[in-house]
DNA sequence: GTCTCTGCAAACTGTTTGCAGGTAC
DNA sequence: GTACCTGCAAACAGTTTGCAGAGAC
């Protein structure tokens, strides 16, 4: 993990007077280097490849703790389980394939413009967006 | 219930080896008369102040079916159970007050747009939507 | 009469929490 | 040295399931 990066969660932590330990910096690390949405379970094999030691619970502690401060996102995607995913990076979408269960993200000007149509029309002040298409990715549909 | 509805889930019922009775018509009826999505344990509620005798597993298990049979919608919202919707009326999406918990429902043909935008540019064929704005309803912005 | 449905209680999955020892600052 | 953090196991909420009796067809 950069250095800049390192500090400006240890500046978060701090103000919440919470610390920065190594569990808290490989949770953090799992999830930027994935580069997508991960559930809270593969989020924990991944980091206890690397320090064997950390336990569940404490990635779920974690989690809660990088949601709170607005670094990491929690997806409700059509399964049983939460993804989670680093907030930052350009705003995207999900489009789920119903048969292979792929995800693929994309973005649009058109959301921005709903935005705004919500705005003019309902009086309401959009914080954060989220868009899952289902359907058949085109993998799956040339398959057919 | 209408007789014609009945009627017509009875015909998928059947068509499933599978069949009607009074428990399934009446969670069926309370989504129904909801106009709105509801979570399992307020379907519950809502069968049992009918039907005292209706548990809780029959009101999953027949959400299960209707799910399968196509007549009902689960929902992922922000939260941590499902919410169930008739599926059919018009296609709609939600707006979610993060302060008072409001769920709002709106339309656009911004959505349209979007999804032919998702064919063209991806090849991918959409079969459902969902969309949730997380925000400040017009009620919660003017108190503040 | 047969085969499906139902209620009950017990199981299961994803997530949270209490506690005693460990660690950042 | 003092909080805060951690692993463990136990608790929890939402949902599913096995079983024996009840009910649809």
């Amino acid at each position: 993990m950069k250095k800049e990066e390192t500090e400006k969660i240890l500046a978060l932590l701090k103000s919440e007077g919470k610390r920065l330990t190594s569990k808290r910096a490989l949770v953090y690390q799992v999830i930027q280097e994935s580069e997508s949405h991960l559930p809270a379970e593969e989020i924990y094999l991944r980091a206890k490849a690397i320090d064997p030691n950390i336990s569940l619970s404490t990635v779920y502690r974690t989690l809660n703790i990088l949601k709170e401060l607005g670094l990491v996102r929690e997806l409700h995607l059509d399964e049983e389980h939460h993804h989670y995913e680093l907030v930052g990076g350009t705003a995207h979408y999900h489009m789920i394939c119903s048969q292979c269960g792929k995800v693929e993200e994309f973005k649009s000007k058109l959301v921005e413009r709903l935005t705004e149509e919500l705005e003019k029309n309902y009086g309401f002040e959009t914080k954060s967006i989220h868009i899952d298409f289902i359907g058949l990715c085109a993998n799956c549909r040339s398959k057919t």
